[in-house]
DNA sequence: GTCTATAAGGAGATAGAC
DNA sequence: GTCTATCTCCTTATAGAC
């Protein structure tokens, strides 16, 4: 049975895995070093090379935390939506919760670690570099496939281009959003507040859901 | 005079500022490391210092040549819709394409620097930088205003969140869409491609007018 | 498992010759 | 304006003691 201190900080993985994705917010992948990480997580430099190898094993270590569990989430959302429409189209509303509440519910944690977490999120949408994204892509492709075969099915009078380009402008709208936590709210002077999840689900889900909608009509 | 070279290649700030938005959107602003810039721009690394000063003003100067355009194309695009509409409100549509159509023709540039281009929006979305963040939020929140003022032109009934939100998830969808040159195209097996900049355009403002819209009805 | 010590090279920046 | 040479510090990574 592994230790459990019964106070105080975390083990020592888990530090380094907290400070990296600072880091990694705070400068980027490349940007990020192991020396500034391994001084806020309090261990030696060695330790890094113990645990994960190398650098980039402890940036896959990094990713692998957060955004497993995601996906696990987006479809077993998904999932339970499906299984209480007995195989009756979902309304788009419903498809749309499935997609953005699991990012939301992850940015609203624990203030210290809220930046961190959301600025990580904007960091891998724009790396370019294969060794980072090789982690997501597949997992990525699997939860859009189940996103774009809920909506295909919803809205079967939509084409598959207008469905793609639409399932990419609301990730990239969440993406967004999250990875500039308290710009927003600074620049709206406190008018947009990220950390209330229901409220911005609501007001995504009410803008998106009509363009998505239009397409039940005409061929899109 | 300045010198024009007959052929070839360009001068060689251009040149260093070229290669260094290829090295800011590979590694990141933290990432990009001057000596691989002076390598790809054939240049010293002296040279840098003698017309950019620092490390700082370099990366100052990559953001300025593609932003201060920007905002200017913005500003105009709305200015020439709203000096034809005489001081009646612009149809969202409108709007719309004068948020969008700037960026998405920077990044319908040649191929060649596309990809950069493209992926230096990205990294700048997501840089929380304080140094970097400060050359932008100006021109950045001049332009945001100009926007805003048209929509609640348009639209008067809805709530200044409301509308602030939606702004933001526009900017958020566009900059996702752009930043991953390639990558949409290829996930798609070919059915998106950003570089078809009037297709782009139309899905978009298809997919975000009717979002608007539904804010004319209720109060949003 | 955790540490010290160190290798081997890359980083930004500058002085000074031409 | 352009270059060489160099300073100083920081980087990833490893070998080996405990």
């Amino acid at each position: 049975m592994p230790k459990m201190p019964k106070s105080s900080e975390p083990d020592r993985q888990t530090r380094i895995l907290d400070a990296a994705e600072s880091a990694i917010a705070e400068s980027g992948f490349a940007g990020a070093s192991l020396r500034d990480i391994v001084q806020e997580a309090q261990v030696n430099l060695a330790t890094v090379y113990y645990y994960f190898g190398s650098k980039v094993g402890l940036m896959e270590a990094v990713l692998k935390r957060r955004f497993g569990p995601l996906r696990q989430e987006h479809l077993a959302m998904l999932g339970k939506f499906e299984a209480a429409a007995r195989g009756r189209p979902l309304p788009v509303e419903q498809i749309l919760e499935a997609m953005l509440l699991p990012p939301l519910r992850l940015a609203a944690k624990a203030p210290a670690k809220r930046q961190a977490v959301t600025r990580l999120i904007g960091r891998i949408v724009t790396e370019p570099n294969p060794q980072i994204q090789k982690v997501l892509t597949g997992q990525r492709a699997e939860v859009r496939a189940a996103f774009l075969r809920a909506l295909q099915h919803s809205l079967p009078k939509a084409s598959l281009p207008a469905l793609l380009w639409r399932v990419e402008f609301v990730w990239g709208a969440l993406a967004f959003a999250l990875c500039n936590p308290g710009k927003i709210e600074i620049e709206t002077h406190g008018a947009c507040d990220l950390t209330k999840t229901d409220e911005v689900l609501a007001e995504m889900i009410h803008f998106f859901s009509p363009g998505f909608r239009a397409l039940a009509r005409n061929a899109g």
